[in-house]
DNA sequence: GTCAATCTGCAAAGATTCTTCACAAATTCC
DNA sequence: GGAATTTGTGAAGAATCTTTGCAGATTGAC
């Protein structure tokens, strides 16, 4: 079963969406602003999909979509009024996926929420996105602000692991027993060379990766956001 | 369901077209553009139809045409005014697959609309282009301007599966699952002996195969588009 | 069965990454 | 402040991975 999210001030367009919706076993969250629409995708991570009005008061619809994409690459659909020229390379500019106008088919809305899962599900292999920094483990990509940043596997999965557990510790020694399948005795020294590496590689980049990649004395290294 | 991408710079024109097409159920895009409508048909896979408009400023329904082709097999429908001599040598050229003469009667437009997705239904076996290389698992052919390049079937399935999942890395371990039928062990080394065949034959042919399909070292090899 | 095309495996050479070491710098503790 | 401990750094050799040339094995067509 998968959940959307549905954003829009109008409290009986968010009702006919998921009238919409209910019968094709989707699980609807609504939000009546773009606002509330980040809260609930920042503590809530099991949303598949947004659809997203663009005619919104305070933070209109590309507003919010560009500020979902701070943080997240979930599909996004927006909903524009009928007459509304589809601007597309705003939405490309924004980050939106896809268009619907007002008023839609049901089997519209429900052809392209499919069209997009399908789509997404292919792509969105474990991806992480914080601060501009991008770790998708699917194309063994890091990159900050779009641009790509080389770095060998053990970075990798080095960087991969901090994103996937904020403010959390990892001594040497896990860190070790995680990443590298412990074969025989490594020295506590290596894993300082791959983060001085990897944070080498970040702070050229421009990437402020000593206010986040923090050594903690005695103890070992830990992300914080 | 199918969708239309229409494309005219008239706005007047855009909204009589989906005007015809909307009670016949399909859904309709509009760009006001070339540009615009390369932009939707990269981001969008779900076009069914293209209809394109040749006079417009800046690129014209050619120039668009040409250039959607280059990345897509998308039926495209020329539309010419009335007086223009059709230049049929041009279309074939370009790659245009049908045309109809403004103004025409919504009868006609539904029948070439109808008989054009009928006739790509049929020939749409599985079929990937990209930046001038085509696959064709119907025809077990490959081809780079549209000249035929001659691969053994290992190659074959080996460029089909990375033109089908771009930018995903794929280990060698991954490769012999999914394109050899594993019976027995075979060696990592046999995957990098077809890649290397493979990266010959097209940078024989003048595909920049080097820029797409790379090595990421220490995983395995992946498309980047 | 013969032949050609294709597939597979290997080893050497080349490229990249990993690991270690020694020492400098930083931090803590007394 | 000074000793002990921990962390950061540069360089270099070790280890690993990729590329390449080649040859034997396998397969399929005739």
């Amino acid at each position: 079963m998968k959940t959307i999210l549905l954003v829009d001030d109008e409290t009986r367009m968010l009702d006919l969406l998921c009238l919409y919706l209910a019968p094709y076993d989707f699980n609807c969250l609504k939000a009546e602003s773009g606002k509330k629409a980040i809260s609930l995708l920042e503590i809530e991570e099991a949303i598949d999909i947004v659809i997203l009005d663009i005619m919104m008061p305070d933070m209109d619809g590309w507003k919010t979509c560009q500020k979902i994409r701070e943080f997240s690459k979930v599909p996004i659909i927006m909903l524009t009024a009928m007459g509304e020229t589809v601007d597309v390379i705003k939405g490309l500019k924004y980050g939106a996926d896809d268009y619907i106008t007002k008023p839609f088919h049901e089997a519209e809305l429900l052809a392209r929420i499919e069209a997009l899962l399908r789509r997404s599900k292919n792509s969105n292999e474990k991806n992480l996105v914080f601060n501009g920094l991008e770790w998708n483990k699917g194309s063994f990509e890091l990159r900050y602000q779009n641009k790509l940043i080389q770095v060998t596997p053990k970075e990798f999965e080095l960087i991969g692991l901090f994103l996937k557990n904020p403010q959390k510790v990892f001594s040497r020694d896990h860190l070790l027993s995680t990443i590298w399948s412990q074969k025989f005795h490594i020295d506590d020294r290596t894993v300082d060379s791959h983060i001085r590496n990897l944070r080498e590689k970040l702070r050229n980049e421009g990437f402020p990766i000593d206010q986040h990649l923090s050594t903690v004395w005695g103890i070992g290294y830990k992300w914080v956001n």
